[in-house]
DNA sequence: ACCAAAATCATCCTTTCGGGTGACGCGCGG
DNA sequence: CCGCGCGTCACCCGAAAGGATGATTTTGGT
């Protein structure tokens, strides 16, 4: 946490002294000043939403909710095959978003990773399910409950 | 969520416009260039950030917990959408088998023809089914109910 | 503050999938 | 008899998936 500040800090810093050499040399034109802001406004926003999102990405807030519903199936966790077959609330998340039919980069995109991470979850995920391909992984998994 | 969008770029050009002017009017230093970019970095910086809070501030897990169990459901193909599908006896063979998570060569040997074949027909049922990923199609034949 | 677990990302390499295309035989109904 | 649907099989090619390994960063709990 107080690495992403200093961090951030430094980068300002950086970039008003590249900005500032830059101006100098070649963009010593009318409109630099909107130039100028336009990019640090660019870059700080992005760097603000980025550590917005990165502060705030695990925490949720659990809501159990009772509901009467005739029809769809109930899913309850295994909780329990979870744990005894050490597999992380990561992995689970994979593990469902590959159940949807999703594709690796796809379940990237959506979660925010690069595919090599989902990759590699999804290798630990067939590991520790005894899978060799996606769509016993997922049979497994609804067959343990771990995913609806 | 386009509405942020938006109000964040008018707040943005409001921002330029209203910096520019104080830029005139009494910021006229030498260091008029680093606090003007030090204001637009804060604002944007801050306005980002609470753009990344608010956007995943209030994202919550609902467990929906049922309290009547309905008991394991039997199945009962959907026949009249296997038909205008237009799926054959065969390709929704195929189906189930790569729904039980065989790869195609394993299922190429259990039902004694070549992997060739077993790749056309899961093609024709992609194909049918608008699905481009097995899991997909697997995901989807359970949905419309063509397989358990 | 420190350690272990979890999460992230990369690179290299092999296998599997999936798309596209073409072809052949069989049985059934017109 | 001929066409058509279905099942069968082949080949090529690019994309996706999976295996093995190593590395760094974050996080959570003493």
């Amino acid at each position: 946490m107080r690495k992403h500040v200093l961090l951030y800090g430094l980068l300002g810093g950086v970039l008003i002294a590249g900005l500032k050499a830059i101006e100098y040399r070649w963009l010593v034109v009318e409109y630099s000043v909107e130039l100028y802001g336009g990019l640090v406004a660019a870059v700080f926003a992005s760097v603000g939403l980025w550590l917005g999102l990165k502060l705030t990405r695990h925490t949720e807030t659990v809501v159990v909710r009772e509901v009467m519903v005739a029809a769809p199936a109930n899913f309850e966790r295994d909780q329990r095959k979870v744990e005894s077959l050490g597999i992380t609330p990561r992995e689970l998340e994979i593990l469902e978003l590959m159940a949807a039919g999703l594709s690796n980069k796809e379940i990237a995109q959506r979660v925010y990773v690069r595919e090599n991470t989902v990759k590699t979850h999804s290798s630990r995920v067939f590991d520790k399910l005894g899978a060799r391909r996606r769509t016993q992984a997922v049979q497994l998994g609804k067959e343990l409950r771990l995913i609806p």
